[in-house]
RNA sequence: GCGAAAGUGGCGGAAUUGGCAGACGCGCUGGACUUAGGAUCCAGUGGGCAUAGCUCGUAGGGGUUCAAGUCCCCUCUUUCGCACCA
């Protein structure tokens, strides 16, 4: 007989909706606890790596609400974004109502699984009344001067008619419609999330991340120190800066190497005396996708300028090449080339049979410039350094970099591997950029009383080659706000990382139609105490989050320094040793397994399967494992309902208990205390399990009840309830249920958060292990607390120990209290 | 290449201020009850052997220690992140 889970789960569900139960109360005395998973794309249906992430969040939740804290856990959907455009495209429907219509059937399965979300706080990015304000914040962000349009080379895709973030190209392709990607160059509004670069380093005001999560955002932020060196054009007053970190080898730069993408590139190729060669090459460069050439075995290329400029430091004539391994964005997009002391410029100069000079000699005084096979790379002594000469090379850099500081040919910095963050998409489904363009006034934004640019509904979506929203033209045509005279909108959208960066926030206030949040709200419930999501948002979402968190504390509308606490990153669920995807047909419903064994079988599987931050691989077997346990807990209560009832909360605790109900009890102690420190410690959901598993074979390990007495029964009825109450934040249904079952009103939480009680933990006897020479040889019970000659003495009397030890002197033996005795003999 | 994490039964995983390796679960084997079992209950389940016991065993090799999955050194493998970042 399977347990009734579909009808007491269908209740719970309506009575937690009734009494609002998972309401947070922004004027409750008590202390606020604020657990937030990430929300959801709407996809239209819930998969598994949603489920595993809200059963640890709702687990978290609810083990929060026993301790009476007043618990906020929201939810809602990052309703922007192409995929819906997309599948609106192929079926020639409008992503407002194949985004609407997701929504709701991902709500009937938020339902379905029981989750206590506050829906009052619901949040979806494509409402006005939320997309509002993230155009409101844009304008903040460019009053102080952290959002600018500059053009730049970007990733394309010609398929998806739109800009694709780095993580969005894979091994040279669209992700989502495999055409190649390519390089163009575009006009595109950036946020300057490299002002915050060095504060986004520090981590010392998180309470608890992933030590993975940290040192993935350092290694992506890539803070560099080094020097800038100003190099002269030869015959003219402008200069070329570099930036380096060996300013130790300045001397012996043999050429300089700048990307087609440099100033100085595109005004060159524009001379009339300019060599037809380099604008081969330089539209060749153009024309490869980012992936390929900036690939490690793509060769290095390049082709002399016939410019020079003058090495500050000796007066040395420079060539200057234009070359396929400079990175325009990084630096000063300019490299000073030390062939003998750097491998890529080793390769170039090799190649073109550019001179090099040798600046660093090894301890040995072995180094031959022409017998060098690859840079030298390594720390030695400067020669051919002018007064540097015989200096140690790692302490000449900053020798070398203070003496190019004093006399002006430079300066020290610090750069970041971190690039501002690009936030136009040319594509109709998300947030309208509140700019407007002014043949007269210029670029204007859109008064605060304008808010929202609203996302006109009647857009010809995949019609147009150019951005969907030109083809509104009542929309793209208006006035403008400073001189009332025509003008024309951005018809860029948001990148919806910006919609994600701060909806954390607006659920501390989320009917706020002044703001998007206020300051007293946000004071009241931010930051997040624990945040939960998947590593894969590691470098992107969280800190474009924590970005927006910073610049909003700068202004003044939140006072925490750090938006996310606690960081739980949770592992993917994967089946049969990949992650669950359609093109590999591995995916697995969570309806057709909600339907079979119930939510709270799957919540328990999910959290014992593994700790919450591996992966956890789905097993269906072993789903019944779960489904066969509940099952047990369910009987085991049921079969005792009178020995509950009536015996329940009568125990007094100082009373004479058989054995075997003197160890139940220690029992139901030892699972609260190893539930508690599990949970509250580790977060290790399994064990936790684990430990009312056990608790439960103690339990069902006793078959006859008739023969106890009063307290004994009271030991029993204590011991099955503990389970119901333990359970209940993995498996909350079936817990409500046996909780009202066994005569108790309300919910399970307001019962508080059971506590072992230490005496119970206490045992009489102590099994001592006894070792020769590290070898288990025999076991001992002795009285606990035994003092160690006691025990030693013990021990030594064991028969099989007295003639394993026959014949053999005895050099030592050590004892530890309660554990063992360690005999070591000759 | 650089950086980080990890390697424990047939499987998921327990156990680290060094102290009985394999908790708990899945699977498997045998039994009970059954017309039946994808139900339930009981027993067993790391390998080997001369099986009341002994012995080997936490990727491999060395070391420290009375005692090592846990600490130290070396090697291998896997996963993840970054990858011409000057």
């Amino acid at each position: 007989m399977e347990y009734p889970f579909e009808v007491i789960e269908k209740k719970w569900q309506k009575k937690w909706q009734e009494k609002r139960v998972f309401k947070a109360d922004d004027n409750s005395p008590k202390p606020k606890y604020y657990v937030l998973s990430m929300f959801p794309y709407p996809s239209g249906a819930l998969h598994m790596g949603h489920v595993s992430n809200y059963s640890i969040g709702d687990a978290i939740s609810r083990y929060k609400m026993m301790q009476g804290f007043n618990v906020m856990q929201p939810m809602g959907y990052d309703a922007f974004g192409m995929p819906a455009e997309n599948f609106a495209i192929q079926h020639n429907s409008h992503p407002r109502l194949t985004t609407e219509s997701n929504m709701n059937i991902m709500q009937d399965q938020f339902t379905a699984m029981g989750f206590g979300f506050d829906w009052d706080r619901k949040v979806a990015t494509c409402t006005p009344d939320y997309y509002r304000w993230g155009q409101w914040i844009f304008k903040r962000l460019y009053e102080k001067g952290l959002v600018y349009k500059k053009s730049s080379f970007v990733n394309w895709c010609d398929e998806c008619q739109t800009v694709l973030a780095n993580e969005q190209v894979e091994d040279g392709s669209c992700w989502r419609c495999s055409s190649v990607v390519r390089q163009k160059e575009m006009e595109q509004w950036y946020f300057k999330i490299t002002e915050y670069a060095e504060e986004l380093l520090d981590f010392s005001k998180v309470i608890d991340w992933p030590e993975r999560v940290m040192s993935m955002q350092k290694n992506w932020i890539g803070r560099s120190t080094g020097t800038e060196i100003d190099f002269k054009l030869e015959g003219s007053d402008e200069k070329i800066t570099v930036f380096t970190t060996r300013p130790d080898t300045i001397f012996g730069v043999t050429f300089m190497a700048i990307p087609p993408e440099h100033p100085l590139s595109r005004r060159w190729l524009k001379e009339p005396t300019v060599e037809p060669k380099l604008v081969e090459f330089c539209e060749k460069v153009l024309n490869e996708d980012k992936i390929s050439r900036s690939a490690e075995d793509t060769t290095k290329e390049g082709v002399f300028t016939g410019k020079y400029c003058i090495n500050p430091v000796n007066g040395d004539k420079v060539q200057i090449w234009i070359t396929n391994y400079v990175l325009m964005d990084y630096g000063t997009g300019a490299v000073m080339a030390v062939p003998a002391h750097d491998q890529r410029d080793f390769e170039f100069a090799k190649k073109y049979d550019i001179p090099m000079k040798m600046v660093i000699q090894n301890i040995e005084k072995t180094l031959v410039l022409e017998e060098m096979t690859a840079a030298y790379t390594e720390p030695g002594v400067l020669v051919n350094s002018a007064q540097f000469d015989d200096m140690e090379s790692v302490a000449s850099k900053t020798a070398i970099s203070q003496w190019i500081n004093e006399k002006g040919m430079g300066k020290e910095t610090i750069t970041y591997r971190l690039r501002d963050w690009g936030v136009s998409r040319q594509r109709y489904w998300g947030n309208p950029i509140p700019v407007i363009y002014c043949d007269k006034c210029g670029t204007v934004l859109v008064p605060d009383k304008d808010l929202p640019v609203l996302l006109p509904d009647n857009v010809q979506v995949g019609k147009t080659t150019n951005n969907p929203l030109l083809s509104v033209e009542e929309w793209v045509n208006c006035t403008c706000p400073e001189c009332g005279g025509p003008a024309r909108r951005e018809t860029d959208t948001m990148d919806t990382f910006v919609d994600s960066s701060w909806y954390f926030a607006r659920y501390a206030d989320p009917k706020n139609e002044n703001l998007p949040f206020s300051k007293e709200k946000a004071e009241q419930w931010l930051p997040v105490d624990q945040y939960i999501g998947g590593i894969e948002h590691a470098c992107m979402h969280l800190i474009y989050a924590r970005f927006f968190h910073k610049f909003l504390r700068d202004i003044g509308m939140v006072d925490c320094d750090e938006p996310f606490a606690r960081l739980l990153t949770q592992g993917m669920v994967i089946n049969m040793g990949s992650k669950m995807s359609k093109s590999k047909g591995n995916g697995v419903d969570p309806q057709e397994y909600i339907d079979r064994y119930g939510s709270d079988t799957i919540r328990v599987f999910m959290l014992f399967a593994s700790p919450p931050e591996k992966d956890v691989d789905w097993n269906d077997e072993a789903v019944g494992g779960s489904f066969r346990f509940l099952n047990r807990v369910w009987r085991l209560i049921e079969n005792n309902l009178d020995v509950i009832k009536t015996n329940n909360k009568l125990y007094n605790g100082d009373v004479t208990l058989s054995k075997q109900i003197a160890e139940l009890r220690f029992s139901t102690h030892n699972m609260i205390k190893r539930w508690h420190e599990d949970i509250e410690n580790k977060m290790q959901f399994n064990t936790a399990i684990a430990a009312i598993m056990e608790h439960l074979n103690c339990v069902t390990a006793i078959k006859d009840t008739s023969i106890l007495t009063t307290d004994e029964k009271a030991v029993y009825a204590e011991s099955c309830m503990m389970i119901v109450r333990l359970l209940y934040p993995f498996a909350p249904h079936i817990c409500e249920e046996l909780y009202e079952m066994t005569g108790n009103t309300g919910f399970v939480y307001e019962a508080g958060i059971p506590e072992f009680n230490p005496q119970y933990l206490v045992h009489d006897m102590m099994t001592v292990v006894v070792q020769i020479n590290g070898k288990i040889r025999g076991k001992i019970d002795v009285p606990a607390g035994s003092d160690e000659e006691t025990i030693k003495a013990e021990a030594l009397n064991i028969d099989k120990i007295k003639t394993l030890l026959e014949g053999l002197e005895i050099k030592k033996v050590i004892v530890v209290q309660n554990k063992l005795v360690s005999i070591v003999a000759k």
